[in-house]
DNA sequence: CATTATTCTAGAATATTATTCTAGTCAAGC
DNA sequence: GCTTGACTAGAATAATATTCTAGAATAATG
């Protein structure tokens, strides 16, 4: 019970921290997020900041690292799933929607703040994760491919024709440019990627 | 001829703290590099730097601005001289991607570092420029949509689906991800982009 | 030309912010 | 109830952005 209690103050203090440098990279962007700015938003004092995370990039891995996996874990199942190739596109299409929809702030965090983490040893353990992901995914389009179920193309191009479109309206909902929620444009996104993507 | 003398130098400078930023900021992102690195790499003194930009933002503003009128530019034209619904369409996305193959360091720039760049003045500038250039697009669009010439969709998620994928894909080729200059798929996402946007 | 105003450059001084350090507190297991 | 390791606090330090002051170069004016 005390143990229990231990680590629940460890784990609310590392969560508030989180959830604190969450909120303010997103509003103000991660440079201009003070560790002063996140020590008083989540009541932790530098001292804890530090201790947890190490410095101001390994709060930003972090979150990164945790939402890729949040999602990646959603599509986890879905292709085995799928029947064929068109409900295996419109499946993935589809849940990145939802994710992307269930799950704003996350989802911003990811697209608007890559290129500034660089390489700490936690970015490569995403970096790692999602490479195995993307592999998984291949695997199962590989033989869709070999027997023409999907269109032949350069293997560079299937991920942007995938899920570009609903990648570049969610920037463009995230960012408050768009209004409408992603979740409205669901069926729109899937059929395009199905049409970018079935053979003629 | 003192005058043009006088504006050289300044040009010189300036331009000099402009590329050596552009290279700094695509190498290490805009946090990590310092006003010394720049400096630095351009041989100009700090108060030079400042004098001609005020802080470290408005030297990536003016990047990001200069950038996007180039881009902006290379495109206007294009549109009025297309013959009809596909050709348009096509061309919008070839001239997306032509530029984005022939100035690679600027589209990094632009893709990679728009979030960090606040609400400054010539952030503001860009904006403008851009909502009235998507205004022109939109306009050029509008009667093809009105005819069936184009699917017709909400309008929010045209600019997606047509420039979406070459989007995507041109991050992939900018972040290293991918080898495969983004020329050699010119056509591939020419053809998506109609796919997803032409009558059914 | 000479004079004056303006723009630009230099680098030292300052302010802001990230990070480190030291001294503790707290809970768990013995 | 002692010891250990994880955790917290906040002061001290270091790194970095920004401002300031002085002066050099250039342009404008009479």
């Amino acid at each position: 019970m005390t143990r229990q209690k231990s680590i629940l103050r460890t784990k609310n203090t590392r969560e508030k921290i989180l959830d604190a440098a969450l909120r303010s990279f997103n509003e103000h962007g991660i440079e201009a997020t003070t560790i002063e700015m996140i020590r008083e938003d989540s009541g932790a004092s530098v001292g804890s900041v530090y201790h947890h995370f190490g410095n101001k990039e390994n709060i930003g891995a972090t979150l990164y690292l945790e939402a890729v996996r949040d999602y990646q874990q959603g599509l986890q199942g879905l292709l085995a799933a799928a029947e064929n190739a068109e409900a295996g596109v419109k499946a993935i299409t589809r849940s990145y929607i939802d994710w992307v929809g269930a799950n704003p702030e996350q989802a911003r965090f990811i697209l608007y703040s890559r290129r500034y983490l660089a390489r700490s040893g936690l970015m490569a353990e995403a970096e790692r994760e999602t490479q195995r992901f993307l592999a998984a995914i291949a695997n199962w389009f590989k033989p869709l491919m070999a027997s023409g179920k999907i269109k032949r193309l350069p293997k560079e191009c299937y991920s942007s024709l995938l899920l570009g479109s609903a990648h570049d309206y969610a920037r463009l909902w995230l960012s408050g440019r768009s209004k409408k929620p992603i979740g409205k444009f669901r069926d729109i996104f899937a059929e395009a990627a199905w049409s970018a993507l079935k053979p003629d």
